[in-house]
DNA sequence: TCCCTCATGTAAGTAGTTACATGATTTC
DNA sequence: GAAATCATGTAACTACTTACATGAGGGA
């Protein structure tokens, strides 16, 4: 996975791999990081594969390494990113997957979105079906906390399926922001 | 930090693997798995440092085998639940500490959320700044989806923020979940 | 001059998953 | 009598972090 964010990077550009962690910080970093000992041991794995090219540049007397995806590089990329999506593979990795939607084209765009919102809505049904069953009454300290995780999961579901109808809808993400959009 | 979830189930009551494994899942499990092959290695591990008691019974042919904390196990449990947020170890588990924080005190609950609420703050000031950065113009398809996941991780933030100050207060839970109480 | 960011990388360790293996009990 | 769930566990693997090591370039 962690392979097809680095290369989703350089798809049109080539960059060195500070450039990578940087772009990859910026833009989901928050949700997933890369770490200098994952990126680096990877960029020397896939050139080995014959996945990028590796360009060594002195700048001064500073060694700089540029990475570019091949023509087998960007074919593996978008086999990834055009699979189905698989519930029980990409669990983790949607984020990344819709962060690099962009390099696909329309059709196929809004598939993907279309079954992963199926996905979500499938999860907040089963979520919907345990908060049924909490106890409302007598609760404890302990209760209230672990129902307040509970709730949080519940409520970060809901945001995340308003999230895909926006961007399914190609509505401006700054009204995303406001939140203060009709709800369904 | 696994370690001290499983010790959290079972401070007042005996509970086999499975059970754990079954609360856990209940509680933080959309954002936390407990797989078998994790929780059965940490049971023993914890048992063999003298944390945890463990009290075998048959139940028909079955085997089940009850754990549940020591003194030992719960003044370290404590310990460590009850020391300050530290972002830069916690990081990814304040939602599990946060699950946990019914068996804290009031006064040292109150603290340690407002520590959190705190670093949320300032991590999100870090996002506003980063998102003044961001180009408005002439955004190509790439730039949408990218900044898509920006804004939803920005609005993640926002989100347990709210979440923070309403258990702070010590609001009931289900206001929180329509969402429609007033903004501070 | 000192510190920050740029820039590359490795070694050792921790955490976690997956897949398997086994078998009892309960429910349809 | 089949399927689901209860129940325990291991081995092999993958993923990821942390800490270290090295040094250039730019700005205060």
């Amino acid at each position: 996975m962690f392979d097809y964010l680095v290369m989703g990077m350089i798809l049109h550009e080539e960059l060195t791999g500070y450039d990578i962690r940087k772009r990859i910080e910026m833009g989901v970093g928050h949700l997933y990081k890369a770490s200098p000992g994952q990126l680096y041991p990877a960029l020397k794995k896939l050139t080995g594969k014959g996945l990028l090219t590796l360009r060594e540049q002195m700048q001064g007397k500073r060694q700089k390494k540029y990475y570019q995806a091949t023509e087998a590089g960007k074919a593996a990329f978008l086999a990834w990113l055009s699979a189905p999506y698989d519930p029980h593979a990409d669990a983790d990795h949607y984020l990344v997957k819709i962060f690099l939607l962009g390099e696909l084209p329309q059709d196929l765009r809004r598939q993907r979105l279309g079954e992963y919102e199926g996905i979500l809505r499938g999860q907040l049904q089963g979520l919907d079906a345990i908060e049924k069953q909490l106890p409302t009454e007598n609760l404890s300290d302990r209760n209230y906390y672990e129902f307040a995780s509970f709730y949080y999961g519940y409520q970060t579901l809901q945001i995340m399926l308003r999230w895909i109808g926006h961007i399914r809808a190609e509505k401006p993400l700054s009204a995303f922001l406001q939140g203060k959009e009709e709800e369904k």
